[in-house]
DNA sequence: TCATTATGAGACCGCTCGGTCTCAACCTGC
DNA sequence: GCAGGTTGAGACCGAGCGGTCTCATAATGA
């Protein structure tokens, strides 16, 4: 116990050091690549020389690997936004799509979630196996509120949860990329549009009633 | 005259290398990025040496420009295969569509817009500049046949064709990031049996009718 | 056949890359 | 205040980078 305590506070400045690293990094990697960040670059964002970064870090690869998680857990808080808050599944859905199109994530260089799966895709399968572990979360999650729906009878039996999920998230990622290619949010806008309209066709009448009912109710 | 056929006969050949440089570097470049294709690997790929590449290109930029220009030709010709034989505004916004899921780009490292503009956002503008020309070339072809369709009573006169558009490339482009991270066409599928739903019902009443008559007296 | 030009090999350049190692300074608990 | 461990500076390393230049050779037109 006591030696815990004692080791703990001693790595604590360590820890910190690391973390600011990791966030001062992340915006880079995201915006450069792997292969276009150097270390030069990182040594000046976080105002430390390379043996102070390395000796957090076994190296570029595992910083990299840090930053994408970090960059991944703050682009997913503001889209996750209200989503406890918010019961259905239609609303739910709704909700995650608005958060997707007007939440823009503090984390400048697009969505790390397209940037690394482009980025490390023929080049660096640990960078790659994180972006799939952080689709396949995403996507579990869309999937887990549709089934939750077609449980309540909210939305239709016949849909795969699994298409839905799909078609949601690459709807959502491909606007984001014209948005970045154009320079603007037109195509996020329109595929806000879309998708909304979308997802109140998925529900069966019956979760309509029920839906409206409870508007009504409030 | 006569001189410049003497000029043309003699860069006849260095043309040729030059094409084939470019083509044998395009999937490097679509496969890497940038910044992650050494010239090491471009020397390897095309059998020559920096001295034989350096004599048709200014720099590894321009080189990755032409590969760039190369590789979107290769991936939209099949992409548009059959369309002139096509009629009707649905019928050609469905065939694109199924052209797109289903004949691959014979080109390894996936779609060369995506690639380039994520790679080269934030970092080269002259890619940035061609990956732009490049998407709203194909925008405006997509919105061309919506206001045909449109101008001929096919399709709904509502409709944005910008909007429907950037609908049908993001959705596209987006179920290509998610086939490409999972590394099967599930998404892929699921976006062509959508939006082709989704591409029928921007249809008018009239627009139907006048179709299946076509259809009728074929 | 010969002069001319286009071509590509490859040595060479300065530089920056990712990564290692040493050591001074600095905490921190005793 | 001292011993022991933690931290980070920065010199150093070999390798590979993008790019240049020279020159032998190959193709060409006369």
């Amino acid at each position: 116990m006591k030696s815990v305590k004692k080791r703990h506070t001693l790595s604590d400045r360590g820890e910190a050091t690391r973390q600011k690293i990791i966030e001062r990094a992340a915006p880079v990697f995201n915006r450069h690549g792997y292969a276009g960040t150097a270390l030069s670059e990182l040594m000046e964002v976080t105002g430390l020389q390379k043996g102070g970064i390395y000796r957090h870090f076994s190296g570029k690869e595992e910083l990299a690997c840090e930053a994408f998680l970090f960059a991944w857990k703050r682009a997913t808080a503001p889209r996750m936004e209200g989503l406890c808050e918010t019961d259905g599944a239609v609303d739910r859905l709704r909700l995650l799509v608005r958060n997707f199109v007007h939440r823009v994530p503090p984390l400048p260089g697009g969505c790390p979630l397209m940037n690394t799966a482009v980025d490390a895709d023929d080049t660096n399968p640990a960078l790659l196996q994180l972006a799939r572990k952080a689709f396949r979360d995403w996507r579990a999650l869309l999937m887990k509120i549709v089934r939750e729906g077609q449980r309540q009878g909210e939305m239709r039996r016949d849909l795969s949860p699994g298409s839905v999920a799909d078609l949601l998230i690459g709807s959502l990622e491909g606007a984001l990329l014209i948005g970045r290619i154009e320079g603007n949010r037109n195509a996020l806008c329109s595929a806000q549009k879309h998708l909304d309209g979308w997802i109140q066709s998925l529900a069966c009448r019956a979760g309509v009633r029920k839906l409206s009912q409870k508007r009504k109710a409030a």
